[in-house]
DNA sequence: GTCTATACTTGGATAGAC
DNA sequence: GTCTATCCAAGTATAGAC
């Protein structure tokens, strides 16, 4: 939005940067434009000059990573494979978000979310895409199996994003990465248990 | 703590009840010493005079009904039962804990305490005895039957507890606990399902 | 134990100079 | 497009009267 000058597009890009910092590295309570401001070194009216309001520039900071982000889900984990490769991409995947810090900045906002109307719709139009390719990838990778009759994809869609976000809280109260690393363990083993009942590569 | 009046009382639980409501209600953005008094219809210094400063009346507040809870599920789900019994009174539990609020209130703090190290520890100091509870539950469950060796209790008490907190960030994003339910149908077909490799009651 | 009053701080947002 | 200055609202916390 607004005139596009070289030095506009960086400077938004600075308060982009700083907010998604602010909002990973110090929460949604302690992330005021002031925080955001003096992280970023700019002034802290270019805000809203540039973004409106507040959880205007915390969407957009959680957008412009979480766009990027879908296209590698879609990229790594659309493409045919065994249940085995599938739980090591699934690792890989979720190891680029926490390290990233965007899965942290998406439970922040989503936790955020229920005292904010305006920031609890525009969460929900943004998680339906994931819900919803990850219930197409569920759909993908039953049929065929033996679980296919067995498994509510939309239930089961609801189950790996409610870890995914919870994974991140529990990860982030102690500051250990063991827990999800022990869990990501368990799903490769589960994988190569199920995987004989797998006939060849979907899709 | 302090004098224990009849009167002191009675406010000091008023104050519980009202900073609980407005957790589960507003958020913990929106949750100020002031926003608890309105509501509460009391005034806001009393706050500070009984729980010293905000974070202590909120964790009071959960704490209040986190024993109680505790308890319950350490009878509901200590007892006897097979993997279809169990299911069920999972299912009930956590009915109960989303109509209470208590698991809202849980959630909330638990992603505001990335934001505030003394709320982050109180909280992995109240957290250990449920990932302990879950896991002396899942080793007795697993005990005899021929998972045994396929699962690491650590990690999957991790994911139950995972699963309880985004679980209950999902149902706030939209309101609709029908993907919660779906995901304990599903639950309960698997318990179904893996019942006959159980022998008998555990126990 | 409870209330009023208040000191102090931080934050969202805007106006207007540059 | 960026900065300074500023208004105003809201919050934490304390002092002291009752």
């Amino acid at each position: 939005m607004l005139k596009a000058t070289a030095q506009g597009i960086a400077t938004r890009e600075r308060i982009l940067d700083a907010a998604f910092d602010t909002l990973r590295q110090d929460g949604f309570a302690n992330t005021s434009a002031r925080a955001v401001a003096r992280r970023g070194g700019f002034n802290q009216a270019l805000i809203f000059y540039h973004y409106g309001n507040l959880i205007g520039l915390l969407l957009a900071a959680m957008d412009r990573v979480g766009e990027q982000r879908r296209l590698r889900y879609e990229e790594v984990l659309g493409g045919p494979g065994n249940p085995i490769e599938f739980a090591s991409r699934a690792r890989l995947l979720y190891a680029e978000d926490v390290d990233s810090g965007h899965s942290t900045v998406v439970a922040e906002l989503f936790a955020a979310s229920s005292g904010n109307p305006e920031l609890r719709e525009q969460m929900l139009a943004r998680m339906k895409p994931w819900l919803e390719f990850t219930e197409r990838l569920l759909e993908r990778f039953l049929a065929g199996s033996p679980f296919a009759s067995l498994v509510d994809v939309r239930a089961a869609a609801g189950a790996v994003l409610s870890l995914y976000l919870g994974m991140d809280l529990l990860i982030h109260l102690d500051g250990d990465r063991s827990r999800a690393t022990a869990m990501f363990d368990a799903g490769e083993r589960l994988a190569a248990t199920v995987e004989p009942l797998f006939g060849g590569d979907p899709r």
